[in-house]
DNA sequence: ATACTAATATCA
DNA sequence: GATATTAGTATG
């Protein structure tokens, strides 16, 4: 008999001790009896006879995880604190394929593939510009793209992944959101037809079935899609392309919380292959640390006029630049950060702002439903009237949402069709399509929505982009606030991209600051780099954050003093702050934080390696302070 | 994670 | 005192 340690996978547990007759290597799929039930499991180690009771693996499966998943998934459970079993849960183990187990020989597939007939492999033609970027990019193992909207980035995607093909690799290509999968899709099958699938959460278990099958007999060898993509089972992995690189939504917001960027340059040093980070707004810390490839020259020469106005909601300004657009027959955007109607309810009378029962945050007025809405928790219940604290009539809506801009515009432009753009409104695919066609087919003349309308690629014919409501962001108690109010103003800006002249409109009380960098991003990075190495922020430090959330206030409160107290005594690590989030309490739970810094992850990691973690989830690199 | 157990709240 | 709900713990 042998003993092995097991990892349990989509389970917290800890490692378990089960016996087998049969020799099995690390990273072997197994399945195990646990309590009354049989659960799939992954060989770690072999281990001596233990002292107590051992159950046998009940089955040993036909996949495994490489030796290189293995060492990757204990790398994220070290670094974003995760147990190995949630780490290795990401990944999807290989399979034999259908070359008899044997891994596979790239001059078989590459036959294999052409002799389908696809087009693949058949590069797109390069402007001077753009073969320059690829050049430079093809001679470093990892780089930074550096394009504005509309500079062709894509082409030099697609070359380099047809370049990968040729040489019987695979490739994996990241967006930060499923909505922008279906453009590329549509792009990427072009050029490499069924050896692309795409990637994310909501594709079907069955399509994902299908394209597991594909992997394995070696038929598709480009995965494009979100987050999860990266832990497809590619073989023989030559590149990955990590679009929007500065994208947030690349950190994963529950555990194991790795980010999805940071992952790619990762792998791509373990694996061998190359990696790409692309963008038109890069990460401050993307843009510090690797090469950086400049695609200056746009594409399609696009004139911005940038006009700043005043205000903090919809004003004739705003309707008379929108209805004349309209009036000249030219599509328009509308940016602004709030759903809804209203962001919140507020009574003059004793300053009070209605709350959530469970949460401490305003609830949101929906009009169109009848109800106030939880934007944290989803609670919701009938219009209040009145002042729940005082008693006080009638109450004050205030922060514009999505939904009041349309009605207040509607209302003002005779004949005006509006797209209401957000996760409200666009809740499947079908809807987000159907919403793109129709203004494609300018049968609607606004586009009018929250974060998601600064994603995604040129819509054909913006000329006019209003974006409201920076000055929030600019406000957020976030080191980041100022990249993230000037990243979203110029993708925003950069959605009307292909229109020869565009006016952008931004309200704003800050003028002063966004004017010096409306020409050129970069040197908004350099003033910013500086300014985040005087404040000792990231790049220039590592952060981690611990959140600390639990039904009763006081256990909270004491679990945050008892980590800080063992915190304290490492010296080479400073707590920046602690004490209660920014939102104090959600879905019923009291939330605590404490913020830490150090010069680099060393220290970092060593003192947080040494805290309790049962009752405390740490955010390594975080990117949400909330 | 999940099944099982101990602890605590709820109730006739 | 019995039963429902919740919190805690071990799983091999």
């Amino acid at each position: 008999m042998k003993y092995y340690e097991i990892a349990l996978l989509k389970s917290s547990a800890p490692a378990l001790t089960y016996a087998s007759a049969e020799t099995l290597e690390s990273g072997r799929l197994v399945s195990v009896p646990l309590k009354t039930t049989i659960k799939n499991a992954v060989i770690m180690t072999e281990v001596e006879k233990p002292a107590f009771e051992t159950a046998e693996i009940s089955a040993v499966e036909d996949g495994y995880y490489t030796a290189e998943q293995m060492q990757i998934a204990k790398f994220i459970s070290a670094y974003y604190f995760s147990s190995f079993s949630e780490a290795i849960s990401l990944f999807l183990p290989y399979r034999r394929g259908a070359f008899c187990g044997h891994p596979l020989d790239a001059t078989h597939i590459q036959a294999e593939s052409l002799s389908h007939g696809q087009p693949q492999g058949i590069a797109p033609a390069l402007s001077s510009c753009q073969q320059k970027a690829y050049e430079q990019i093809s001679t470093k193992q990892k780089s930074l793209l550096f394009g504005v909207t509309g500079s062709g980035k894509t082409e030099i995607f697609i070359s380099l992944m047809a370049k990968t093909l040729a040489e019987g690799r695979s490739a994996i290509f990241l967006m930060p959101e499923i909505s922008l999968t279906p453009q590329m899709e549509k792009r990427l099958k072009v050029y490499f037809g069924d050896a692309v699938a795409m990637w994310h959460s909501k594709i079907t278990k069955k399509k994902k079935t299908e394209i597991l099958e594909g992997i394995a007999e070696g038929r598709i060898r480009i995965v494009a899609g979100a987050r999860s993509a990266l832990f497809v089972p590619l073989r023989d992995l030559g590149l990955i392309i990590v679009d929007e690189e500065h994208d947030d939504s690349y950190k994963a917001m529950t555990r194991p919380r790795y980010h999805a960027r940071d992952l790619a340059v990762l792998m791509g040093q373990k694996l061998g292959a190359k990696v790409l980070l692309a963008s038109a707004t890069p990460s401050m810390t993307s843009y510090h640390k690797y090469e950086v490839v400049r695609l200056t020259q746009p594409y399609v020469q696009s004139q911005k006029r940038y006009r700043f106005i005043g205000g903090n909601s919809i004003n004739t300004q705003i309707i008379e630049a929108v209805k004349q657009n309209f009036h000249q027959g030219r599509q328009s955007l509308l940016f602004l950060p709030t759903r809804g109607n209203f962001k919140y309810l507020y009574c003059e009378s004793c300053g009070q702002t209605h709350k959530c029962p469970y949460c401490s945050v305003g609830m949101a007025l929906h009009r169109k439903y009848r109800h106030l809405k939880c934007h944290y928790c989803n609670y919701t219940e009938s219009i209040r009237e009145s002042c729940t604290a005082c008693g006080h009539s009638p109450l004050k809506s205030e922060r514009m949402g999505t939904v009041e801009a349309m009605e207040q515009i509607g209302e003002a432009i005779e004949g005006i069709v509006i797209e209401q753009f957000d996760k409200d409104s666009i809740t499947t695919h079908t809807r987000l399509k159907a919403a793109l066609k129709r203004f494609e087919a300018e049968e609607s003349h606004l586009l009018l929505g929250t974060q998601m309308l600064s994603k995604g690629h040129d819509y054909a014919n913006i000329t006019l982009s209003v974006i409201m409501g920076l000055d929030h962001i600019l406000g957020l108690a976030d080191y980041r606030a100022r990249e993230r109010a000037l990243s979203l103003l110029f993708q925003i800006a950069g959605r009307s991209g292909r229109a020869s002249e565009a006016e952008v409109i931004v309200q704003t009380a800050d003028r002063a600051f966004f004017t010096p960098y409306l020409e050129d991003y970069e040197v908004f990075i350099r003033d910013e780099l500086d300014f985040l190495e005087r404040g000792m922020y990231p790049p220039f430090a590592t952060l981690a954050r611990i959140l600390i959330a639990d039904k009763d206030e006081t256990k909270a409160g004491k679990i945050t003093l008892d980590t800080v107290t063992q915190l304290k005594a490492f010296g080479d690590i400073e707590i920046v702050g602690s004490g209660k989030a920014p939102v104090e309490r959600i879905a019923n739970k009291y939330r605590f934080q404490i913020l830490l810094r150090a010069e680099n992850r060393v220290p970092l990691l060593k003192a947080l390696h040494a805290v309790d973690r049962r009752e405390v989830e740490i955010d390594m690199d975080p990117v949400e302070f909330s």
